[in-house]
DNA sequence: AATTAAATTTAGATTTGTCTAAAAATAATT
DNA sequence: AATTATTTTTAGACAAATCTAAATTTAATT
């Protein structure tokens, strides 16, 4: 079966309303697809004869099974597409979403599988979310890698890729640790080094190497 | 102003049926995208009244100026798109159509002009079509370079990249001249040499540097 | 528990793009 | 030139997605 845009767009919306427990409630959904309560019931009922999702008269929405994989293909296509703007095309991190909107419809599935072995098969998309697979698994966010961290977002040092004495004596004369909180402040594109900045220390930059070699978790 | 989906294709439907002289029919149209005369006449009043083209009852139609500088981009995305398929994520070259169909229709300007920068500003698509570029120019098609001759289709030697005696000399060794006719039988990605076929001869390799200084014009 | 407030649904209208069937205009043929 | 055939347009209807305004249900408050 296939799905119109505005379809996708009301089970996307549903998909990232419904992250807690209860229902999605209609007004949830008018105002963040930007529309009326009386058009999202009307699309309701539409998606429910198609079976992506289970909905009852005054009682709100949850996606079945067919809805989340759906769903989880549309992220999965969003996020690959911001991946793919910012890292092949040079666009700002910023300036990505809007684009990965309209990206994100396009049907082919075998693009959507070449775009993510051309990209390396990316984790993370430049804002730090889960790129699902194409089995619909999402990484866990808790461990990831400084290089991926995005910018603005603090963060804790929770691991390091090797042990090398080499690292570690870098690492001891940047004053890094586990337990170190920073956040990015900027990414240059030239040669992958970004600037970081812990709590009470001006702002320093490190190599791609160094960020390669450090795992962070978001706090 | 922006237009549909829909309007984008009538435009571009009208645009590769009136490359000849006369006006193009309701009826060719309507063949062309597979849809009715009846449909056609409602759409042809609409992007008439958005001065997107010249239409008279009972008479056909033709595109105005902004109608072909609309044409021009959608065509400029989809050979880039068909570009990028091919060269950057493998695809074959009979397989891009229909998704480079989709694609066509992304609206950002930045994302154009990225993507064409990213590819190299390529003259041609994998189809041998020559792209737009961003003012809407073509490049004469009858003087293209070997590398960009679509494979399976005959061409003739028409010019030599250079006059210098190490390329004369490998030329000479090869049996190819001014007017030698000849197709490209496959393209490899890994060192982009290519497979060419002279009649009567068996079918050999040669380098992208010897196929870049070669000139072919399609017979 | 009754009443008010908020959320949700229904009813009916609108826009976009399409269709069928009938009418009108143009082209072809005798 | 008159008639037939073809092409094109009009008229009216339909499906998708939306809206406003009114009705209904649920939640909150006195």
């Amino acid at each position: 079966m296939s799905f119109s845009i505005t379809e996708e767009n009301y089970i996307k919306a549903i998909f990232h309303l419904q992250q807690g427990e209860g229902n999605v409630t209609t007004n949830e959904l008018a105002a963040e697809l930007h529309t009326k309560a009386a058009s999202v019931t009307d699309m309701l009922k539409k998606l429910k004869a198609k079976k992506l999702l289970s909905y009852e008269k005054y009682k709100g929405v949850r996606l079945s099974a067919d809805g989340k994989k759906l769903a989880l293909g549309i992220v999965r296509k969003h996020r690959l597409w911001e991946y793919f703007l910012v890292d092949t095309l040079q666009f700002g991190w910023d300036e990505v979403h809007e684009v990965a909107e309209e990206l994100e419809h396009i049907s082919s599935k075998k693009l959507v599988e070449k775009l993510d072995a051309f990209l390396g098969f990316p984790k993370f998309d430049p804002h730090g979310d889960p790129i699902p697979d194409s089995h619909g698994k999402m990484a866990v966010q808790q461990h990831i890698n400084l290089i991926d961290l995005p910018v603005n977002k603090m963060a804790e040092v929770s691991g390091v890729g090797s042990q090398s004495t080499e690292l570690l004596e870098l690492l001891k004369h940047k004053h890094i640790g586990i337990g170190t909180k920073l956040e990015i402040k900027k990414k240059f594109s030239f040669d992958n080094s970004i600037e970081i900045k812990i709590k009470n220390q001006n702002a320093f930059t490190i190599s791609q190497q160094l960020a390669q070699a450090l795992f962070v978790k978001l706090i």
